[in-house]
DNA sequence: ATGTTC
C-alpha cells in the first residue's frame, strides 16, 4: 500500500481527502515496520485537525501514535502523541579530555563510581545525599517547573549560565506567554497536602537518569573529514572525550501526562465525542479550548523540569570527571528535545507540531534559528545509535522540510522488550560489548537495551542521508556506559 | 517512560 518516491522515501495513504503519509526509510527500515505501527500513523493522520504525518525510520508502536513519528496539526493539541516522558531529549557534553586519558579500566570504573554517586539510575531514584548547594525543596522545585533554565534557577543550581544558549529551548511558558499562569496552575494543583506532598516528592529526581532506555555514555568525538568546519562551529573537538545523555521529565513528568490522559478521556465520555479510531489514547482539545490550555500549561511544565534536569546531569557528570581530572572543562553542544509538540512555520503557517520519538531538524537560516549560534549552520542533531556501533552528530540540509523539518530520534526498537529478553543471550550481549571496548556500570546489561534489541544504526543512518534530511558530521563511539542495571563491583 | 502491567 506504501508508493515508493525515492531510495529512502515513500507515501502511505491514509484517505482520499488526505494529503498521504511521508514515510522515510531505506527498503529494509520501510520493511521492518509492523502493521499495528502503520495502523497508528493512518489513526494519527486521520485525527480530527491534523494536517500532516511523518513515520520515521526508527517508527515502531507507541501510545496512540507511533514512537518515531511527526504529527502536524493547526489547531489540535494531542496529549498521547506527545507522551508519558514529556519533553525526554539528548544533550551532549563536550570536555577537552583527549580519548587515550579515558583508556585505562580502573580509571573509566573511577568515574563510573563519580557519577553515580551524583547521578541515580532506576525508577523512583532520585537525590540522597545531595549536598546542600544541589538540594532542590519545594520553593526551587516550583521555580524551576514554572521558569524552566531561568537565569536566576542556573545561578542557583550553580550550572553555568552559557548553557542555556545551547537548549532548543531554555524554558516554556503558558499558551498566553506567562510563567505566571504555570504558577498558578502548579498551586492548583497543590492544593491539598497529600497532592502537594507527591508534587514536592518528585522535585528530588532532579539530575537523576531513570530507567527503561535513559542512559548517559561517554563518547569519543570522530569528526567526519569532510565536516570540520560545521564540527567546529559545534564546539565538537575530534578525538576528545564527550558526554552524551538521554533523560525527560523523570516522575514530575510522567504524573502530569497520565494526569492529561485521565482527565481528557473523562471529558471525551462526558460529552459523549468519539475517540479518533476508537483509540482512547488519541484523544485531543483544541488549542484555544479550556482543556487545550490546560495541556499545555502542563506540558510546559514538564518540559521546563526535563530541561533543568538535563542541565544538571550535565554539570554533575562535569563535576564527577573533575574528581578525577580535576581542572578539565565542558561545555554544552546542545540540549534537544524528541517528545515535545512546538509551534513552528509548517507549510507557510504557525502550526503545532508533535514529536514524538522524533528530533526536531532546522536548517541554515531556518526562521526560528536566526539569531542562534546557529543561524548558519543549522543547530546539531543529537542522534543515540548503540554503544556497540556508536551515535551520530548530525546536522539539517534543505531537505528536511519534507519531512516537517524533523527526523528520527534514535535507532528505533527492533525487538519488543519481551522478545529482546527472550531471543537474545547474555553472555553474547557482554562479550559484544567487550569487544569494543565498552564497558557499563551493570553487573548485568538489561537484555532488552542490548545493541541487538535496537534496528541497524547504519541503515537508519542511511535512511536519513539518502532521504536528503540531514548529514552526519560527528560519529560518537562509546567508552562506557550509565544505566539502570544491577549495580557493578562492590 | 512510570515506585513500572488499567
Amino acid at each position: 500500500m506504501m508508493t515508493v518516491t525515492g531510495e529512502a522515501l515513500a507515501t502511505l495513504p491514509a484517505g482520499a481527502d488526505l494529503s498521504p503519509i511521508t514515510v522515510i526509510g531505506t527498503e529494509p527500515i520501510r520493511q521492518s515496520f509492523g502493521g499495528e505501527t502503520l495502523t497508528q500513523a493512518i489513526n494519527s493522520r486521520r485525527a480530527p485537525g491534523v494536517s500532516r504525518v511523518v513515520l520515521n525510520p526508527d517508527a515502531h508502536v507507541g501510545y496512540g501514535a507511533p514512537v518515531g513519528c511527526v504529527m502536524v496539526s493547526p489547531t489540535h493539541i494531542y496529549p498521547g502523541p506527545v507522551g508519558v516522558d514529556i519533553k525526554c531529549s539528548m544533550s551532549l557534553l563536550q570536555m577537552d579530555l583527549p580519548a587515550d586519558a579515558i583508556d585505562a579500566l580502573p580509571l573509566r570504573k573511577q568515574i563510573i563510581r563519580a557519577i553515580c554517586k551524583r547521578v541515580p539510575t532506576g525508577a523512583g531514584r532520585g537525590q540522597r545525599h545531595a549536598p546542600k548547594s544541589r538540594s532542590i525543596d519545594g520553593k526551587l522545585g516550583f521555580k524551576i517547573a514554572t521558569e524552566g533554565a531561568s537565569k536566576q534557577v542556573l545561578k542557583k543550581l550553580g550550572i553555568p549560565k552559557s548553557w542555556a544558549d545551547a537548549c532548543e529551548d531554555a524554558y516554556h511558558t503558558a499558551p498566553d506567554g506567562s510563567s505566571d499562569t504555570l504558577a498558578a496552575r502548579l498551586e492548583w494543583m497543590g492544593r491539598t497536602r497529600d497532592k502537594l506532598d507527591r508534587i514536592e516528592s518528585k522535585y528530588r529526581q532532579l539530575g537523576s537518569y531513570g530507567g527503561g532506555n535513559h542512559f548517559g555514555e561517554a563518547e569519543v568525538v570522530h569528526v567526519l573529514d569532510s565536516q570540520r568546519a560545521i564540527a567546529e562551529a559545534f564546539g565538537l573537538k575530534d578525538g576528545c572525550v564527550a558526554f552524551l545523555s538521554h533523560c525527560g521529565s523523570r516522575g514530575f513528568g510522567h504524573d502530569l501526562a497520565v494526569a492529561q490522559f485521565r482527565t481528557l478521556k473523562t471529558a471525551f465520555q462526558k460529552q459523549g465525542l468519539a475517540f479518533p479510531a476508537g483509540d482512547p489514547q488519541l484523544v485531543y482539545a483544541p488549542v484555544d479550548s479550556p482543556e487545550g490550555r490546560d495541556y499545555l500549561c502542563d506540558m510546559a511544565m514538564g518540559a521546563n523540569f526535563a530541561t533543568v534536569n538535563h542541565l544538571l546531569i550535565n554539570d554533575l557528570v562535569l563535576e564527577a570527571f573533575r574528581e578525577v581530572f580535576p581542572g578539565v572543562r565542558g561545555e554544552l553542544v546542545y540540549f534537544i528535545s524528541h517528545n515535545i509538540a512546538r509551534q513552528e512555520p509548517i507549510d507557510g503557517t504557525v502550526q503545532w507540531v508533535h514529536r514524538k520519538g522524533a528530533t526536531r531538524a532546522l536548517p541554515a537560516g531556518h526562521p526560528q534559528l536566526v539569531g542562534t549560534r546557529f543561524e548558519s549552520t543549522g543547530h546539531p542533531i543529537l542522534l543515540p545509535g548503540n554503544p556497540r556501533d556508536g551515535s551520530s552528530v548530525m546536522v539539517a540540509g534543505e531537505g528536511a522540510s519534507a519531512a516537517a523539518y524533523s527526523v528520527n530520534h534514535g535507532a528505533g526498537r527492533r525487538l519488543s522488550r519481551t522478545k529482546a529478553k527472550k531471543q537474545l543471550v547474555q553472555h553474547e550481549i557482554d562479550q559484544g560489548l567487550a569487544e569494543h571496548d565498552v564497558v557499563s556500570n551493570c553487573s548485568v546489561y538489561p537484555r532488552d537495551e542490548a545493541p541487538d534489541a535496537y534496528k541497524d544504526f547504519e541503515e537508519v543512518l542511511g535512511s536519513v542521508r539518502k532521504a536528503g534530511l540531514a548529514e552526519e558530521v560527528a560519529r560518537l563511539k562509546a567508552k562506557f556506559v550509565i544505566k539502570d542495571g544491577a549495580a557493578a563491583d562492590d
